[in-house]
DNA sequence: TCTGAAACGCACTGCCC
DNA sequence: GGGCAGTGCGTTTCAGA
């Protein structure tokens, strides 16, 4: 694998993972450079897959949904068919914002993003507990967020 | 408090937490109304804070960052200080990527992006470790992302 | 609050170094 | 691989309804 990035690739998708509203223009001031380049490393970024998507960041409180908890969830069975069906059911569920298959003693964290507590039954009640085969639920609620990035340092 | 938002924010918001590239005329043509108002609400959503900024979201595994680990950490004493401590100089960890204050018996969940084991080690070493009045440090390793989004639903 | 049109700036292309 | 100039498109603004 040949040296696919230099350091002006690295400033623009840091650049681009805080502020993707960053024009070719304002990097190009930046760096000193004109903007073609700029440009046409943007499009090879993306192209390449460094880049997945742009996305706009919401605000949680503003749209009532200021509660965040983690689920621990273990299962009684770990056979391959109930884990690919755990994992079908979960990601339809609105509610699960992020959820990763463990190593370990809990097979699944999810973090969950709800308004209120009793979105949080209606949640288990109707949604979670309804997948099949899961022995041990441990949900624990976050008081703050200390940090909560989408960016990943490199 | 009033109502806010009506339909069209709403579907504004939640295509531009999943596309944020789409362009203020292709919602027209989506919504059949003309691009004015689209840009308008579009400003409007950024400058009222349901929209906190547009971002990239790189890929993880092209940039040698595909291990995932979630660190469970419990501090000795419970005092203001060392809580604000805590806070403080996770901040300033760039492996950490996301950071919750719990309540329960666990104080802090930590979500970690690494490119390797090694990578892990030196963290926990030359970074975490040093954190004054830690106690207990769980790390679970993610074996699959099964949902890992930027999105919450609303 | 929407429509329509007009002005501006940036994204994007092609050519040159 | 970068600089420069031109074109088209989206953004941004504004009159009017």
């Amino acid at each position: 694998m040949e040296k696919e990035l230099d350091e002006v690739d690295i400033f623009l998708l840091k650049s681009l993972q805080a502020d993707a509203k960053t024009t070719a223009k304002e990097f190009a001031a930046q760096l000193n450079m004109s903007v073609s380049p700029i440009y046409e490393r943007i499009k090879r970024l993306e192209q390449k897959g460094y880049i997945k998507k742009y996305v706009a960041i919401l605000d949680k409180t503003k749209l009532n949904r200021s509660i965040t908890c983690i689920c621990q969830v273990s299962m009684r069975q770990h056979s391959e068919a109930f884990i690919d069906n755990f994992e079908k059911e979960i990601r339809k569920i609105e509610e699960v914002q992020e959820c990763f298959h463990m190593a370990g003693e809990v097979d699944f964290f999810l973090k969950i993003n709800i308004g209120s507590l009793e979105d949080y039954h209606y949640f288990v009640r109707t949604k979670l507990s309804r997948i099949e085969n899961i022995s041990v639920l441990n949900t624990t609620f976050v008081l703050k967020d200390i940090k909560n990035g989408t960016e990943i340092s490199f």
